[in-house]
DNA sequence: CAGGATCCACAGCGATACTG
DNA sequence: CAGTATCGCTGTGGATCCTG
């Protein structure tokens, strides 16, 4: 693999530093899996994650107020109205990063022999993640480097 | 005491917790951009990240112990001795998660006015992540589900 | 140059109690 | 149920000084 050098890189601008801002603590990322299986509510995150209220309120304010997902109120017959949040499109986009971590992480973390999750087509058989050019056609480590620009 | 339920989420065991556990923080993914754009030296990283020695010295152990990068030592003649780290085979795995970050903080948050970074191939095209099944056919979102197996 | 050792400030987090 | 409010602890990180 060749990587790019340069002694300057752009800080400020960079993309990584960026999303490493909104997604770089200790829950965020967790709270996205929950998203990306399908919950949605409040006591939902808070008993599957074992996170505290205060805490919960404050990351869940934090993912609205940067646009990944979207508070709605619904209300249920003979019931009091609820809160629920889920994915917006910009935070559904980070599906590719979920699978990228999904399958590094499946790859070197987890243990095969235990239940684990991971991502699948319709068929049932699980997918991966390729890196291809504007035609389509999948790349190897190889040809891949970074830059500025 | 707190008990696992099975029936749940596999918590202790999902790729997701356990790859946040050694990324989830402030400093370790601006460390691995910088090992990405191929800086390999203690002072590099200081300078390039405005992060204090005694947390970029804590931060790097970390990566070593858990196998990212690797540490070693090389002279310069007439020199002293110096370390230096690089990415490890594992470590360079994360090239997916990296490129998915740069994807998506590309589209969402970087002024692409100004200079940025992204990943490209050998024609200076920029690349994309996309996922694949067994067969390498491009597959849609909407053909993707998560699954515990 | 590459850390170690200290000290300190503060943010992050959990626990608990309270509210509409 | 979905938060607020408050409290206190701990861990993280910055600053400074020291070492081979």
């Amino acid at each position: 693999m060749q990587f790019y050098k340069k002694s300057e890189t752009n800080r400020l601008n960079c993309p990584i530093q960026l999303t490493n801002q909104i997604l770089g603590d200790k829950w965020v990322l967790l709270i996205l899996r929950e998203l990306f299986l399908g919950n949605t509510k409040f006591d939902e995150f808070e008993k599957n994650l074992a996170i505290s209220k205060s805490v919960l309120t404050v990351k869940l304010n934090l993912l609205v107020q940067h646009g990944l997902i979207i508070k709605t109120d619904y209300k249920e017959e003979k019931k009091r109205t609820r809160s629920e949040y889920q994915l917006s499109k910009k935070g559904s986009e980070l599906i590719f990063m979920m699978g990228a971590i999904l399958d590094w992480g499946n790859t070197n973390l987890v243990s095969k022999e235990e239940t684990y999750l991971k991502i699948i087509d319709k068929t049932g058989a699980p997918v991966k993640l390729v890196f291809v050019n504007q035609n389509n056609k999948i790349l190897s480590l190889n040809d891949l480097s970074f830059e500025l620009s």
